[in-house]
DNA sequence: AAGCTGGGCTGACGTGGATCAGTGCAAAGC
DNA sequence: GCTTTGCACTGATCCACGTCAGCCCAGCTT
């Protein structure tokens, strides 16, 4: 029962108390089930209040005026959304579940509570928060200035690491549900771009996804050719021992 | 003395009690200075504290395996830099003074005592870290989906209207420390490029950025053209009032 | 006075990735 | 069974930007 995402999540940072535990563990029992592709959350929606993932993946992504769309970035299982609309008052994107979704609606006042009385958890959060923030950072240095192929890899990378952390990954590889539109509209390319990236990529020996399945050929080989470093994911484990 | 940029800035969001506005105060006093060029943290730092910018502009950026750097964000004046260091215990990104600056160290014991003590101020600092990532995620759509000149036109915008907040600019302008190097580095484009770009939109009659200073020519248009929507920088006012 | 440096600025040319306009296939719906 | 829909995949063509290679001017050095 101490086994959700989240919880294994935070624990790989800060060492969580029984009392920590218990109300994550209420959280997470407090589940609302969302369909794919119905948005749970549109731009310009007031009071809106923050989620924990349980099962699935989502996407948070704004329109542009020309008709395209940026996917800011995903959300799997043990990861927040919404958060920074509680603060702002108004949400400034889009949140669409990829898949079937399973998450805990977090109101302001758990936040609050969370804040008030289980400083250690709240840590965590703030830690959490730290860490999607970089993840935005290393995201936009890609598409600022990285090629199709780097940016694709460090994708498929950093997705792996996430996905690792929660127990629905490893090093040889993932299940991924996104299609290559969804890869395009996080990346900053076409579709069209996305499938001929993806071809040099497997026949360079590096990556393989096809099938809804991420394998990876020759991690070491992708890492270097990515520039990936996983240090900004900071799983350098629990402060507080 | 309670009319620190910082201060400024925050009550544009929260109404800052007496006691709030002192512990500001007590930080804008505590002022260091630093020289433009030279690094004020640098990537892979440990136990970085961060800063609060009194004076001055700074840019955040991170440079890539191939050589070319991608700038992240400016700071100016009222400002927080590094605060995501602090929670994540090793700095991911490496900060610049752009001009020469005079900025506050806050370390991680004084954001403890804010939060502790400062309910209110703690909010308003979260408020400000929100805000700083809904700019983020604006930076990243820009760069993934928006051309140029569109680009070009909404960092400007932005730009002005952060400004505006903290008294250092208007609708019709504000004085622009920045060479076309660093817009190039903070666009995600090359400077030719972008001194292309700058001509084009002076043409036009939107924008003219020369000797520094960057004047409005038609607001309006530009804003239209940029697609510019200054809702993620929640300038609703006040709350608590 | 001569040289150097850091901006801004420019034309010629090259290219990564977009766009267009398809094909093929498997699953879902009627 | 036939049609529709969604996704993967492809070749041909185009163009927004990058790259290269320079010029010019102002402000510093020496």
């Amino acid at each position: 029962m101490f086994d959700s995402p989240i919880a294994r999540k935070l624990s790989a940072f800060v060492a969580l108390s029984e009392e920590d535990l218990t109300v994550l563990s209420d959280l997470h029992d407090r589940r609302r089930q969302f369909a794919a592709g119905r948005d749970m959350v549109h731009e310009g929606q007031k009071r809106q209040s923050a989620f924990i993932v349980a099962k699935g993946w989502v996407c948070s992504y704004k329109n542009t005026a020309n008709g395209s769309r940026q996917i800011v970035g995903f959300q799997i299982p043990g990861d927040f959304l919404g958060l920074r609309s509680v603060l702002l008052r108004t949400s400034d994107h889009n949140i669409e579940p990829v898949t079937a979704v399973e998450a805990s609606e977090v109101t302001t006042d758990d936040l609050l509570e969370i804040f008030d009385r289980t400083p250690r958890l709240s840590t965590a959060v703030l830690w959490a928060a730290s860490r999607d923030e970089a993840m935005l950072v290393e995201h936009l240095v890609g598409i600022g200035r990285r090629n199709a192929a780097e940016r694709t890899a460090h994708f498929l990378l950093e997705t792996a690491a996430r996905l690792k952390l929660v127990g629905l990954g490893t090093m040889a590889g993932f299940a991924c549900p996104l299609s290559q539109y969804l890869l395009a509209d996080a990346l900053g390319l076409s579709s069209v771009h996305v499938n001929r990236v993806l071809r040099e990529l497997r026949e360079a020996g590096l990556v393989t996804f096809q099938n809804g399945q991420v394998t990876f050929d020759d991690f070491d080989g992708l890492a270097t050719f990515a520039d990936f470093d996983r240090a900004y994911l900071d799983h350098d484990g629990p402060l507080f021992k």
